[in-house]
RNA sequence: GCCCAUGUGGCGCAGAGGUAGCGCACCCCCUUGGUAAGGGGGAGGCCACGAGUUCGAAUCUCGUCAUGGGCACCA
């Protein structure tokens, strides 16, 4: 089709400016919504001049901006591919759209028409999305572009026509804080082919916002747990190490969040148990997970030498696999003996390493990794027990992100399409959650489909100091798992009955958990945690028989304190606060007199304080027992709170 | 796994078709210093790995591995 074909089209249409007077009415958090949608067309406008033959996926805004996906092709000049050093082009392109302030113009046309419309401007997935709107008549959006030598007869060019719901703002110039970031790739409706490229940026009302959140961007880049990490001295990666190395330092941090979990759990009436990490196939196969999750695990074929199955020696199928979930080997347990009602609710606690064989782009640092731990426990209930069960863990899950600062949201999700087992039992599992969610009385989402494919679930979601969220901690009904090991308890009246089994985590995994913790309070961890909690500093060699013996005090008291004695006392009090270690202690002449310390409490700007060395470690024993979180936060997440500035369009017109 | 990038001493970075440089850290010497870098000297890298092009490759090409930004995945 012709350029003249697609110029009627445009003039067979009635093309309505987007109103200043309702765009001014609105929230400004509605108005900052519409920005960013508008700023993806901007950009979307912007790669069209840049590259005439791109072709168009979908466009949307994000929590704090917007991306677009698209095609580009190699073997067509006007659609080479962007680099990641085209993105500066891109922005300035953005700003000269955004300079001219067109105006964004709405037009109704019939979908046929429309069809024919991107067909002419060859926009096949344009044509794609048409063609599973149900509606007969749908909805164009178009702004002008800058001219350039060769747009201006061409209305295909002349404008960025986009098939589009809206809404829109009134013109260009109100996403003139907008910028595009990053690069990246994207599957158009999650198939694997044609990949296309995404742009992705940010847009905000003002100037002020937008160089507030380059700065929270920057603040999040500094605070990243893969360079906070290795920098403390926490864990190390390395190319033949499939997972992370955790060091002395990182290995400390685990063990304190290990034994706030053990202490929860005992308190709360677990047993603990350890199994190996390899099982026979037979148990996968059993559990269900053979079948849905082979692909993931870590599996050893063939059969292994001295090998003595348990039961039918030439047919044993020897295919073992490294566990890549506690909850099969902890049914094992369950079914070693014949449980009676009076065994329930049955708490059962494993926190062994467990192994997935993660898509190679799925790992991250120590939020996603091949190898991890979770603080894992199953109960085994029968009816009766499932929602005060379910109160108490979430009772624990509250006590346990409060320690951390961290706020959190929970989610129930329910029965995906994949499911196991029988609609019945799923149904009355779901209630089971409800109700207890119900009676917490906090405000809960729900999310339909997004179920493990063995039961519903709750999932929590904290909230961290940089305004993300991640999921942590989960509570699984499973009444799958049961059926399938044939689980079986006897009742009050002597018949067999089923156990109803959970699945629960509260950090999740450790070493997420850590990642995630690393990042919330930028390295600085509270006393309790701190792998390094205290450094002795002499102020000279006078007073290094004095440091010896405040070193031998406070190991005495377990605290874990480190000799800093060589170079000046500035550097070495630099070099401790670049440690991020909570607490420096530095001896002169008048503390080895007195028996004192003066103690500065780091990261706050270096306030001091006199204490007796008694006192000192009866106030890091109290930080530590109480599990104290003595850390200031410094935090961003109001950046995602605070509605925008309330914008009107005679305020952004120029 | 997919797309696009990146890979230079422990870390952070420069450089570049003729066989490597800076800062921090490290080691030694001097300095014993009252709250965020005292001074001097030294050691350390076949520029991720493999192949190709070239008289010559760390630099160009291809492949592999790893990492990064996303996508897909996440029992």
């Amino acid at each position: 089709m012709t350029s003249t074909s697609i110029a009627s089209l445009f003039t067979a249409l009635s093309w309505q400016p987007v109103s200043k007077a309702e765009f001014a009415q609105l929230t400004p958090d509605e108005q900052l919504k519409r920005i960013r949608h508008s700023s993806a067309h901007v950009l979307a406008s912007a790669v069209q001049m840049i590259r005439p033959g791109v072709q168009f996926a979908t466009g949307p805004a994000t929590p704090t901006g917007f991306f677009y996906d698209m095609h580009f092709s190699a073997e067509h000049d006007d659609a080479q591919p962007l680099g990641e050093a085209d993105l500066a082009l891109l922005e300035n392109t953005m700003r000269a759209i955004a300079n001219r302030a067109a105006a964004f113009e709405v037009a109704q046309i019939e979908k046929s028409k429309a069809i024919e419309l991107f067909q002419a401007l060859n926009q096949p997935h344009k044509i794609e999305i048409l063609e599973r709107i149900e509606a007969p008549v749908i909805t164009l959006y178009r702004h002008t572009l800058p001219p350039s030598a060769d747009n201006q007869n061409d209305p295909g060019n002349r404008y960025f026509v986009d098939l589009c719901a809206g809404p829109h703002v009134p013109h260009t110039g109100l996403c003139k804080f907008a910028k595009p970031l990053t690069l990246s790739g994207a599957h158009w409706r999650g198939e694997e082919k044609p990949t296309l490229t995404r742009v992705a940026g940010t847009a905000w009302a003002n100037d002020k916002d937008l160089n507030q959140y380059l700065k929270f961007l920057e603040a999040s880049k500094n605070r990243d747990h893969r360079t906070l990490g290795p920098q403390l001295d926490l864990f190390s990666f390395h190319p033949w190490a499939m997972a992370p190395l955790w060091h002395p330092n990182g290995f400390i941090l685990r063990q304190q969040l290990a034994n706030f979990w053990r202490e929860m759990t005992e308190a709360g009436g677990y047993v603990e148990i350890f199994n190996p990490l390899l099982y026979r196939k037979a148990l996968y196969e059993t559990s269900g997970h053979w079948d849905h999750f082979r692909e993931n695990m870590f599996i050893f074929e063939g059969r292994q030498e001295n090998d003595h199955a348990g039961c039918d020696h030439e047919q044993a199928d020897q295919t073992i696999a490294l566990k890549p979930m506690n909850c099969p080997d902890t049914m094992l347990y369950f079914k070693s003996s014949l449980r009676s009602y009076r065994d329930l609710p049955m708490r059962v606690a494993e926190g062994q390493i467990l192994h997935r064989n993660e898509a190679s782009g799925a790992i991250h640092g120590l939020m996603r990794t091949r190898s991890f731990i979770q603080d894992d426990a199953h109960l085994f209930l029968a009816p009766e027990h499932v929602q005060s069960e379910v109160a108490s863990l979430l009772a624990m899950i509250d006590t346990t992100y409060r320690a951390f600062d961290l706020e959190y949201s929970l989610k129930l999700s329910t029965r995906p399409e994949n499911y196991m087992g029988e609609l019945a039992v799923w149904n009355q599992a779901e209630a089971g959650l409800k109700q207890a969610l119900d009676n917490l009385g906090k405000p809960y989402d729900l999310d339909p489909g997004e179920g493990a494919f063995y039961g519903p679930k709750i999932d929590v979601y904290v909230l961290d100091s940089l305004g993300r969220q991640w999921q942590c901690g989960t509570v699984q009904l499973d009444f799958q798992l049961p059926e399938r090991f044939e689980l079986k308890y006897a009742d009050a009246d002597g018949s067999l009955k089923q156990p109803i089994v959970v699945h629960r985590a509260v950090f999740g995994s450790f070493e997420r958990f850590i990642g995630i913790l690393i990042e919330h309070v930028g390295g600085l961890f509270p006393t309790w945690l701190a792998p390094v909690q205290a450094a002795v500093l002499p102020i000279g060699e006078a007073q290094s028989g004095y440091a010896q013996a405040v070193m031998k005090a406070l190991k005495d008291s377990k605290i874990r304190a480190v000799l800093m004695a060589d170079g000046t006392l500035n550097a070495r009090i630099r070099q401790a606060e670049t440690q991020k270690i909570p607490h420096l202690l530095v001896l002169g002449a008048r503390e080895a007199e007195q028996e004192t310390v003066t103690a500065r409490k780091s990261r706050q700007g270096g306030n001091q304080q006199v204490f007796t060395l008694a006192e000192f470690m009866e106030h890091i024993n109290e930080l530590v027992s109480r599990r104290v979180f003595d850390v200031t936060l410094e935090r961003f997440d109001d950046l995602f709170r605070k509605p925008a500035a309330h914008l009107s369009t005679e305020d952004a017109d120029y």
